[in-house]
DNA sequence: CTGTAATGTGTTATGTTATAACAAAATTTA
DNA sequence: TAAATTTTGTTATAACATAACACATTACAG
C-alpha cells in the first residue's frame, strides 16, 4: 500500500473533527457510530456495509445489518461520510461541509477515491439547472478513470 | 399523468433509433431486448429491474432475473438506456451517444428525469480531472431537486 | 447448404445490499 | 425520578444482482 501521509494521524484527525461537530451540534457520536467511522477511515478505499459488519463482529458477537446501516445513516446525514453510488460503498468525508457540493474522482484501477470541492463545477451545475428551470437541491458527481499513479 | 407530447410516438421513435443503431453496428436487437427497451420507454420515470421483470411476466410464464439483467446489460453497453445509480433504476437514453457524457436532472418529487448533455459541464469535468492529474474515462452526474412543475 | 463457432436464452441457485417492525436499553429533559 | 426521546438488539424479509451450466438459435466459413 502506498502512503502519502501518516494514515493513523489522518484517522485521528477525522475522529476528532467528528467529535467536535457532534459536540457543537448536540449530536451523539456513540461508540458504534465512532467505531464505524473509524473503520471507514481505516480503509484506504470505499468500504461496503457488509465488510464493515464483518469488521465489527467477532467470535463472541456477530453484528447484524441494521447496526451498521443505522450508523451509516447517521454519518451520512451529518456529512461525515459519503456513499459512492456506483459501488454501494462508503468513504470518509474530507471536508467540513455545510452543503453536499463535492465531487469524487474514482480510480477504476486501484479504487481509491479523491474528494474534491470545485466551485467552478458547482457554479456550472447551478447554471445548467437554471437553464432547465430546475431547482437544484443536491448533486452527486462521480468522475471515473485513472488516478495519476495508475495512469503511469 | 401530464403529457407534453405524444408518448406513443416518442416510444416508437426510440425503438426505431435503436433498430437503426443495431442494424448499423451489426448488433442484435432481439425480441426480449426490444421489449425491455419498449417497457423502459413506456414508463415516464426510471423503472426498476424487478418491475420490468413483472411486466415481462404473465400467468403463463414468469420471467427470471437474468433475462431482464442481460437485456439491461446489452442496452446499457450500447447507450440505449442509462442507469440512475442513486435509485437503481433505468431510463431510456434521449441522445445518440458516441460517449457517455450526459447528465441527469432528477426530480425528487415526481421522480421524472431529464437527460441533458452540457458541453460546458463536460469541459469543466475534464478541467477538474486534469488539475488533479486524473485521466477521465467516464462521468456520472446526478442533479437532484425539483422540476419546474413540482417547484410551483 | 451444412457443420462449427459464437451468441443468446432458460433455469436453478445463490450472492449482495438494504429495510420493516417491534422489543429493550440507555439517555435526555421536564 | 418519571416520562419522552433516542439508540440499540433482534428477527425476518425485501430489493437488487450475478454465477454457472444446459440448451436453442443465429452467423458464417467452407
Amino acid at each position: 500500500m502506498h502512503e502519502h501521509h501518516r494514515h493513523t494521524d489522518c484517522i485521528q484527525n477525522a475522529l476528532a473533527r467528528a467529535n467536535k461537530l457532534c459536540t457543537d451540534n448536540k449530536l451523539r457520536l456513540t461508540p458504534i457510530r465512532s467505531k464505524v467511522l473509524e473503520l471507514i477511515w481505516q480503509s484506504h478505499k470505499p468500504i461496503k456495509a457488509y465488510d464493515l459488519l464483518a469488521l465489527l463482529s467477532n467470535d463472541q458477537h456477530i453484528e447484524k445489518p441494521p447496526t451498521v446501516y443505522r450508523a451509516l445513516e447517521f454519518l451520512l446525514e451529518n456529512h461525515l461520510i459519503h456513499k459512492i453510488e456506483s459501488s454501494n460503498a462508503y468513504i470518509g468525508c474530507e471536508f467540513e461541509h455545510a452543503d453536499d457540493a463535492c465531487q469524487f474522482l474514482i480510480c477504476d484501477e486501484c479504487e481509491e477515491v479523491k474528494e474534491v470541492k470545485e466551485s467552478a463545477l458547482n457554479a456550472t451545475l447551478e447554471q445548467v439547472s437554471q437553464n432547465e428551470g430546475f431547482t437544484l437541491r443536491h448533486t452527486h458527481v462521480e468522475i471515473h478513470g485513472l488516478c495519476s499513479r495508475c495512469a503511469k
